[in-house]
RNA sequence: GCCGCGGUGGCGGAACUGGCAGACGCAGCAGACUCAAAAUCUGCCGAUGGCAACAUCGUGGGGGUUCGAUUCCCUUCCGCGGCACCA
C-alpha cells in the first residue's frame, strides 16, 4: 500500500517553516493573542505530558493566527533548579553544561512534533539576562516591604537539603523527591503574599475563564475566615491573651483557653510554678513529633494545664487556661478561647479533662432545657445562658457581641487567612542568588540595581555534602558593602524557582529588553494571557504565586492589568494501562519512538483525539495506528482525486451538485470552528473531519461523469485546511499538491455558507407516548401544522394509534411530532 | 468531615439549549481482493426474545418534574481530585 513519507515531509515542512520565519510576529496591525503553555523543567527528554500540553497550544496558535490574528507564542525553559545540581555532584557535570545541553536535546525534539513557536523569543530562567531582572524585581519587593528575613519555624527537605514553602510541602512530604519533612528554625527570606491574601481571593471572580476546581483550591489555599479577636485578661497579671474566634456569639460559652504549646507566653505563665515540669515535659514531647503526626485530625486531642487562669470578659468567670496539641501556632493569634458545646475538638477535650460545657445556642425548634453530650452544636440558633443576648438571634449576636467589644476596646472583628507568606529563600546553588549582602555596620543591604545581577559564580565545587557550594566559593562570598564600602559578605541563598517562573510570561513580550524587565507598553499590549495552557499540578503554586507578582507589579507600576492568565486550560495526564506513565511503573511511552514510528502528525492527532483535554488520556498503540490510517487515508484521498483529474474536471456535461455533500462540507466548517473555539473539543473537531473525509470518499467513488470537481475541489480544500492545526506537516505538503504556494498555516480559516448550511429537507422523527415510531424526511419550511397533518396521516402511526385517543399532539418543527395517545 | 469533578457498549469517547442514546475511532465478526499474508475496500457490531418484520429493556441505584430526561430536581452508592485539629 502507498504510505506517505512522514520522515520527509515533516523534516522539509520543518526546515521550511524556520527558513521562512513562519511563526514570527511580523508587527502587523492584525488583532493580537497571546497563546502559552506552562514551559517545562529542562530535563533532558520530552514525555507525553509535554507532548500533549503542547499539541493543544499548538492547535489554538495555530488556529488563531488562520482566523486572522498575530499570535504570540513563544517557549523558554524554567532551568534553574536542582536536578541539574544533583547531576552535577552525581556526575561532575556543571549544571550549566547540563542545563544547556539539555535545553538543546529538547529544543530539538520539541521542533520535531512541529510546534509553531517563535524562538526569537526563547527565554532561560538560568542565563543572566534573565535572572538579573529576577533580581531586579526580587529588590523592588524588598523595596516595598515585601520582601523581608524573619526566623521561624519551617519546613526543611533532609534529602534536598534545604527550605521548603509550604506549597511545596504535600501531606507532610517534600513535593519533588516525597522524603518526609520536618521543622527547623532558621533566619529565612519570605515574600509577603499575605497582604495580598484578600486581593487573592477576591479578584478569582474576574477569572472567568478559569475552570471552578482550580479556582476552588485556590479558594481554599488562601482559606479566608471572619470572626473576631476577643482580649481576654490573664488573672494576677496585667497581660491579657487575644484569641481568634470565627463564633464570637458564643464566648459565653467559653468555659476553658488553650494555647499552642510554642504560644511565646507559656513559659512566663507557668514559670516557677508546680506545673512548670509538666508543661515543659508536654512541650518537649509534642516537638519530637513530626507534623504529620502532630496536626493529623485522628490524633488523639491532649492537653496540659497551665495553673493559671485568665477571666472571660463576658460572663466575667475565671477559666482555665491549657496548652493542647489541637491548636496551631501560626494559624489565628496561636490562642483560642474553647466553647465545648459548640465545637466537637472543644467537647472532645473538656470531656477528657472534665471541664464544663455551657450550651449558649438552643438551636431551632428546640426547647429548654437543653444539654450537650458528646455531639457538640456547631449551627445557628437563638442565644441562651449570654446574660443580655438572651432571646437574640445568634448571627444577629455575633454582630452585637462584635460592636460591644469594639467600643469597650476589648475586641474587634477580623479576618484571618489560612495563607502564609511564601518562604522563597533556598540553600542551593543552582538559581538565582539573593541580592543582599550582609554588613557588620549597616545590617542587611540589597544590592544597588546598578551591579546587577549579582552573577552565580561557575567555578565552585559540588561535594553533595554539607551547605552549598556558593558558601565555599570565596570570590563570591566576598564583597564590600554598597553603603559603607567595607568588607561584607554575600547572602549565599538563592531563590526558589517558583520565583523565575512568576515573571517569565511577561519577559516573552520583550525578550531581549536590557535595561528593564519587560517594557511597560509591550506587556500592556499582549497581557493577559488569552490561553494559558499546563498541568493542574501548578493549580496552587505557580498560578498562585504569578498572580502575586502581576498584582504586585501592577501597585509597584510597571504594569496596568490586574490577572496574568484570562483563560486557563488544565490538561488531564496521559496514562498508560491507568496509571500516570512513570519510569518506576515501566508504562512510559517515548515520544521520539512515536515520531520515528508513525511520524509527528499521527502522534499529534492521536494526543488530540483520544480525551478532551481536561481529562486524563489512555494511551493505546492500537488508536495510534487508527490515527496512522485516517492520514494515509486522506493521503490517498488527496493524491488519487489530483491524480486522477477529478479536482479539475470541467463540468461542461451536466454535473449534479450535490446539496447534501455542500451541506456536509460547510456544516464541517461550523463544527470544527465551534469545537475548536468554544470548547478545545479537538477531538470532536477530528471526528467531524473524520465524517466529512468518509463522505468525499464516496463521492470520489461515483462513476467520473457524475463528479462534480469544483465541489470535490472545495471539500478536499476545506477538509485540509480544517486539519491544518492538527496535522501540520502532511497537511501543508498537500496544500501544496494542491497547487498553493503560501504556506496553509498563512491561509484563512474557511468560514460557513450559511446558504449551504440551509436544507431543504428535513428527517423528523415521530414518537408515540415518547417513543420513536417512525421516521419522515419533510419539506424543512412546513408549518407546525402541516407537519402535524403529515404525521398523523402516515400509514404506520395511523395503525400505531387505531382504537386509542389521541390526548394531545407536541410538534418541535423541524425536529420531532410526539403524539400522546391514552386508550379509550 | 468540608468542597469540587465524574460514573454512558468489550474499550477511548459522542449526544452543545430537555427532543432519534452510543457520532467518530479502537477492538471483534463476516465478506471482497490475494497463491497466501499484510495493506486496502464493503457489511455487521448495547442486551434479551424472534427466521424475520419487530417487540421489550437499557446512560451506577431509587424516586420526582415533563408529552418527552444521559441532560433538570431530590436521595443514595461508587470512583477521582483538593482542603482538613485553620478555632
Amino acid at each position: 500500500m502507498a504510505t506517505y513519507d512522514f520522515n520527509h515531509i515533516e523534516t522539509k515542512w520543518q526546515r521550511y517553516w524556520e527558513e521562512n520565519q513562519v511563526f514570527e510576529l511580523n508587527g502587523s496591525d492584525r488583532p493580537q493573542y497571546y497563546a502559552l503553555e506552562m514551559f517545562p523543567y529542562p530535563s533532558g527528554k520530552i514525555h507525553m505530558g509535554h507532548v500533549r500540553n503542547y499539541c493543544i497550544g499548538d492547535v489554538i496558535a495555530r488556529f488563531k493566527t488562520m482566523q486572522g490574528y498575530d499570535v504570540l507564542h513563544p517557549m523558554g525553559w524554567d532551568a534553574f533548579g536542582l536536578p541539574a545540581e544533583n547531576a552535577a555532584i552525581q556526575h561532575q557535570i556543571h549544571p550549566d553544561t547540563w542545563t544547556k545541553s539539555n535545553i538543546n536535546e529538547m529544543k530539538e525534539q520539541l521542533n520535531r512534533l512541529g510546534l509553531s513557536y517563535d524562538w526569537s523569543r526563547e527565554v532561560a530562567t538560568c542565563t543572566p539576562d534573565y535572572y538579573r531582572w529576577t533580581q531586579w524585581i526580587f529588590l523592588q519587593f524588598y523595596h516595598k516591604g515585601l520582601a523581608y528575613k524573619k526566623e521561624s519555624r519551617v519546613n526543611w527537605c533532609p534529602s534536598c537539603d534545604t527550605v521548603l514553602a509550604n506549597e511545596q510541602v504535600v501531606d507532610g512530604q517534600c513535593e519533588r523527591c516525597d522524603s518526609a519533612v520536618n521543622k527547623k528554625n532558621l533566619n529565612q527570606w519570605y515574600f509577603k503574599i499575605t497582604d495580598y491574601a484578600e486581593k487573592l481571593l477576591e479578584d478569582l471572580d474576574l477569572l472567568k475563564g478559569w475552570p471552578d476546581k482550580v479556582k476552588t483550591m485556590q479558594s481554599n489555599w488562601i482559606g479566608k475566615s471572619t470572626g473576631a479577636d476577643i482580649q481576654f485578661p490573664i488573672s494576677g497579671s496585667k497581660k491579657v491573651l487575644t484569641v481568634f474566634t470565627t463564633r464570637p456569639d458564643t464566648v459565653f460559652g467559653a468555659t476553658y483557653m488553650v494555647l499552642a504549646p510554642e504560644h511565646a507566653v507559656v513559659e512566663e505563665l507557668v514559670s516557677g510554678t508546680s506545673y512548670e515540669k509538666d508543661v515543659q515535659d508536654f512541650v518537649h514531647q509534642l516537638q519530637h513529633l513530626s507534623d504529620v503526626e502532630r496536626t493529623s485530625a485522628e490524633t488523639e486531642k491532649e492537653g496540659r494545664f497551665t495553673g493559671r487562669y485568665c477571666l472571660n470578659p463576658f460572663t466575667g468567670q475565671e477559666i482555665p487556661i491549657y496548652i493542647a496539641n489541637y491548636v496551631l501556632a501560626d494559624y489565628g493569634t496561636g490562642a483560642i478561647m474553647a466553647v465545648p458545646a459548640h465545637d466537637q475538638r472543644d467537647l472532645d477535650f473538656a470531656n477528657k479533662y472534665g471541664i464544663s460545657v455551657i450550651p449558649v445556642i438552643l438551636p431551632p425548634e428546640t426547647e429548654e432545657p437543653y444539654k450537650i453530650d458528646s455531639d457538640a452544636y456547631t449551627g445557628p440558633g437563638t442565644m441562651i445562658n449570654s446574660g443580655q443576648y438572651n432571646g437574640m438571634e445568634s448571627q444577629e449576636a455575633f454582630n452585637a457581641i462584635c460592636q460591644q467589644m469594639e467600643s469597650g476596646g476589648t475586641g474587634k472583628q477580623t479576618i484571618s487567612y489560612r495563607l502564609r507568606d511564601w518562604l522563597l529563600s533556598r540553600q542551593r546553588y543552582w538559581g538565582a542568588p539573593i541580592p543582599v549582602v550582609y554588613c557588620d555596620h549597616c545590617g542587611i543591604v540589597p544590592v544597588p540595581e546598578k551591579d546587577l545581577p549579582v552573577t552565580l559564580p561557575l567555578d565552585v565545587a559540588f561535594s553533595g555534602k554539607g551547605k552549598s557550594p556558593l558558601t565555599t566559593s570565596t570570590s563570591f562570598l566576598k564583597t564590600t558593602c554598597p553603603t559603607c564600602g567595607e568588607e561584607a559578605t554575600r547572602e549565599t541563598d538563592t531563590m526558589d524557582t517558583f520565583v523565575d517562573s512568576s515573571w517569565y510570561f511577561l519577559r516573552y513580550t520583550d525578550p531581549q529588553n536590557s535595561e528593564k524587565p519587560f517594557d511597560k507598553s509591550l506587556a500592556n499590549q499582549w497581557m493577559p494571557v488569552d490561553q494559558y495552557i499546563g498541568g493542574v499540578e501548578h493549580a496552587i503554586l505557580h498560578l498562585l504565586y504569578s498572580r502575586f507578582f502581576v498584582k504586585v507589579m501592577k501597585d509597584i507600576g510597571l504594569l496596568d492589568f490586574d490577572e496574568p492568565f484570562n483563560n486557563l486550560l488544565t490538561q488531564g495526564m496521559v496514562l498508560k494501562d491507568g496509571a500516570k506513565m512513570s519510569k518506576s511503573k515501566g508504562n512510559v511511552v517515548s515520544p521520539a519512538e512515536i515520531i520515528k514510528l508513525y511520524g509527528a502528525d499521527t502522534a499529534r492527532l492521536f494526543v488530540l483525539f483520544a480525551a478532551p483535554p481536561e481529562r486524563d488520556l489512555e494511551w493505546s498503540d492500537q488508536g495510534v495506528e487508527g490515527c496512522y490510517r485516517f492520514l494515509n487515508r486522506i493521503w490517498r484521498l488527496v493524491t488519487e482525486a489530483i491524480n486522477d483529474d477529478l479536482i479539475h474536471l470541467e463540468n461542461t456535461q451536466e454535473t449534479p451538485e450535490d446539496k447534501s455533500l455542500r451541506y456536509k462540507i460547510h456544516y464541517t466548517i461550523s463544527k470544527v470552528t465551534d469545537d475548536v473555539e468554544q470548547r478545545f473539543n479537538f477531538n470532536t473537531a477530528i471526528s467531524a473531519v473524520m465524517e466529512l473525509v468518509n463522505e468525499l470518499y464516496k463521492y470520489k467513488a461515483q462513476k467520473k461523469e457524475d463528479i462534480n470537481g469544483q465541489l470535490l475541489q472545495e471539500g478536499i480544500e476545506t477538509m485540509i485546511q480544517l486539519l491544518a492545526p492538527f496535522a501540520p506537516h502532511m497537511i501543508e505538503e498537500l496544500w501544496q499538491l494542491m497547487g498553493h504556494r503560501e504556506s496553509v498555516h498563512l491561509a484563512e480559516w474557511p468560514k460557513a455558507d450559511k446558504s449551504a448550511l440551509v436544507k431543504d429537507e428535513v428527517e423528523i422523527v415521530v414518537q408515540i407516548n415518547g417513543k420513536v415510531k417512525e421516521k419522515l424526511i419533510i419539506s424543512s419550511n412546513l408549518s407546525k401544522e402541516e407537519t402535524e397533518k403529515l404525521a398523523m396521516g402516515h400509514d404506520k402511526i395511523r395503525q400505531t394509534i387505531e382504537g386509542q385517543q389521541v390526548a394531545r399532539v407536541i410538534v418541535v418543527p423541524g425536529k420531532l411530532v410526539n403524539i400522546v395517545v391514552k386508550p379509550s
